[in-house]
RNA sequence: GGCUCGGUAGUUCAGUUGGUUAGAACGCUGGCCUGUCACGCCAGAGGUCGAGGGUUCAAGUCCCUUCCGAGUCGCCA
């Protein structure tokens, strides 16, 4: 084996041109693939900057021949020597014009033959991926990934702080605070029975930063929530976490407009039009079904119930009678594309929504077919078609509950599920929403209360202050997320900031003062020093990554994530401590 | 916790109504080869069919249990 004394690396494997030909150079790297021809070899020598052909031919020494005949995939080599015209280029490498006639080659290490090979788009099992994370991060496709997230939070970083924000860490180590999400919980040594929380977000310690006058905050940070995974959460997770004193939605929304122009400029070379859409949340739920719509395509919700509620069809009028709505999205010009077999599937699909079924009219040749014609009369059958502006060729889908958050998730799915089904979702069609105005409560069936939607130091609208504590469900909040194409990419709120109004809030959550004292009595104290009016966001950094690779999963832009239940499949974490270090902490497990 | 889909060679997969010795491609090993770049040609090795149990003359295939993964609903202030 070979070591590096005396090697210098004059550069990266993808880095050399035409106008390099002739020019000494040194590179180091793995070997991708190794092409014996006999009295020839060439090797493909990979780094992060891509490949570089190294020669060896007639006029090679005769011992690094042989050394380059012993090569095998992922072998770690250096190489010296002078960059030369390739015979036949290739047009597909950016360094395929030339090829490096090799004077001097170094064996560094040695590689196993990989469980997987390490080239772009490989199609391998998720669990064996992750098993072999370090090998999967080999593949280019991976590295653009992991470099595209880099890029992500340079511009961040450069960006806030030429908006005047300090980037200031907050504890790892925090108070567990119950309400939301579970916490992971760390045991303390020196204060046995008692617990640290690893953060859900910074929210209460960038408050108090407003507080303190530090005026504008800014951290790329880790946030920890103990809930089930999807392909778009993960037990850790990263925020760019941001807030901003003296403020009000508008001037967060700014700022944010801003800074994503210039990510996606800078990275992509995507012009993003800001000012972005502005919608309320009842607006998207009324028309898109969803708090978070995609706005690459139409078939937006209509309301029929008004039209439906005294027909003789129980499936329609049973739900408003109890309270409930009947919509409708229209598939404009689609019939044709959704027999009747997919049809039922969309049913199913529904079904996970909890909605009952999915009612269908279709409009072909002039000629109506639907599931539900015979209960109606004629009007009524008109009346719908009617108001859903139902033109030959259309396929109408329509749902009813008697819980219009059924009717709005069954058909808020619904119109995405159909949307994919026809290819009508471009990874390159960037459509940036903000949802406004979101309801300060939400009823919380679990508990039976209404608990904070967002988080209880969300301001309420000025308008909707009296509703706090007489009219919940009206009670709208200064909270806004921003949408990009279907995902929540980041969420955020003006914050409470007078102890008089933070007192209501708690009073209206159903808290007694000594509860919200014991939760959070160090806000509730600080408060009563002058906080500034402040409000902030944060962003999903996975997402907007995930979002801007084109990944399908926020795994595959993070270099180590875990899997579906919540372990890591390399080092194996979580894993069984030893005996001694749970006696250390006062710790024991039930039933040992 | 629920639902759906999946687990066969190192990898990606095929495997018919249950029926001879479980196949292909790529990869791997050995040999040949002076312009390849998915090099080519020849030969070869490689399988607890996720695990356990059952039905059967016979199970990769059918049944039960279980483990693991993916997606999703619940959950995620």
């Amino acid at each position: 084996m070979d070591n590096l004394k005396g090697f210098h690396r004059s550069g990266y494997c993808g880095i050399w041109r035409s106008a390099h030909i002739g020019q000494e150079v040194s590179v180091c790297g793995w070997v991708q693939r190794q092409r014996n021809l006999g009295g020839l070899i060439f090797v493909d020598l990979r780094d992060r900057s891509g490949l570089l052909q190294l020669a060896f031919d007639e006029d090679t020494a005769k011992e690094i021949f042989e050394k380059a005949a012993t090569l095998r995939s992922e072998y770690v080599i250096a190489a010296r020597g002078i960059l030369r015209e390739r015979e036949s280029k290739n047009p597909e490498l950016p360094t395929g014009d030339l090829e490096l006639n090799v004077l001097e080659l170094r064996l560094l290490a040695r590689s196993e033959t990989p469980p997987f090979e390490i080239v772009e788009n490989s199609d391998v099992n998720d669990m064996l991926r992750l098993q072999y994370r370090y090998l999967d991060l080999r593949r280019p496709d991976m590295q653009k990934a992991i470099a595209t997230r880099h890029k992500i939070t340079k511009i961040a970083r450069d960006y806030f702080d030429e908006q005047g924000f300090y980037e200031i860490e907050t504890p790892m180590l925090t108070k567990s605070t119950p309400e939301g999400a579970r916490d992971y919980l760390v045991p303390s040594r020196v204060h046995p029975g008692k617990f640290y929380a690893l953060p859900q977000s910074p929210q209460q310690y960038k408050q108090l930063l407003m507080l303190s006058g530090f005026d504008r905050y800014m951290q790329i940070t880790r946030c920890f929530r103990d809930e089930d995974l999807r392909a778009d959460r993960q037990p850790e997770f990263t925020q760019i976490d941001l807030e901003m004193s003296f403020v009000n939605e508008e001037d967060v929304m700014l700022v944010q407009e801003g800074f994503l122009s210039r990510v996606f400029f800078e990275v992509l070379n995507v012009e993003v039009n800001a000012p972005f859409r502005r919608m309320t949340w009842r607006e998207a739920m009324d028309r898109f079904g969803s708090d978070k719509p995609d706005l690459r395509f139409g078939f937006e919700l209509c309301d029929i119930s008004d039209l439906v509620k005294d027909c003789g069809f129980g499936v329609f009028s049973g739900p408003i009678a109890a309270g409930g709505t009947v919509r409708l999205i229209n598939l404009n010009g689609h019939a044709a594309d959704f027999p009747r077999k997919k049809i039922d599937k969309l049913a199913d699909f529904a079904k996970t929504y909890r909605a009952k079924g999915v009612a269908w009219a279709r409009l072909l040749d002039g000629k109506v077919t639907s599931s539900y014609q015979k209960f109606l009369s004629d009007e009524e059958n008109a009346a719908i078609m009617e108001r859903a502006n139902a033109k030959d060729g259309d396929l109408i889908l329509i749902v009813g509950d008697e819980k219009e958050e059924i009717v709005f998730a069954a058909l808020g799915a619904l119109r995405c599920e159909c949307a994919k089904q026809l290819d009508l979702l471009k990874p390159n069609d960037f459509q940036f929403l903000w949802v406004t105005e979101f309801p300060m409560f939400e009823f919380s069936e679990e508990e039976d209360r209404y608990v904070a939607m967002h988080h209880p130091f969300t301001a309420p609208m000025d308008e909707d202050v009296e509703k706090l504590e007489t009219d919940k469900k009206g009670c709208r909040a200064k909270a806004y997320d921003i949408v990009l194409n279907g995902t929540e990419l980041g969420g955020g709120s003006i914050r409470i900031n007078t102890p008089e109004m933070q007192e209501t809030m708690f009073r209206a959550l159903g808290f007694t003062y000594d509860d919200a004292m014991a939760r959070f009595g160090h806000l509730i104290k600080a408060f009563e020093y002058g906080a500034p009016p402040h409000g902030g966001l944060a962003y999903g950094l996975d997402r907007l990554c995930m979002l801007m690779a084109g990944a399908d999963s926020i795994r595959d832009v993070i270099a180590f994530p875990k899997v579906q239940n919540a372990s890591e499949p390399m080092t194996q974490c979580p894993a069984e401590v030893e005996i001694k270090q749970l006696d250390e902490l006062k710790l024991s497990l039930q039933g040992s």
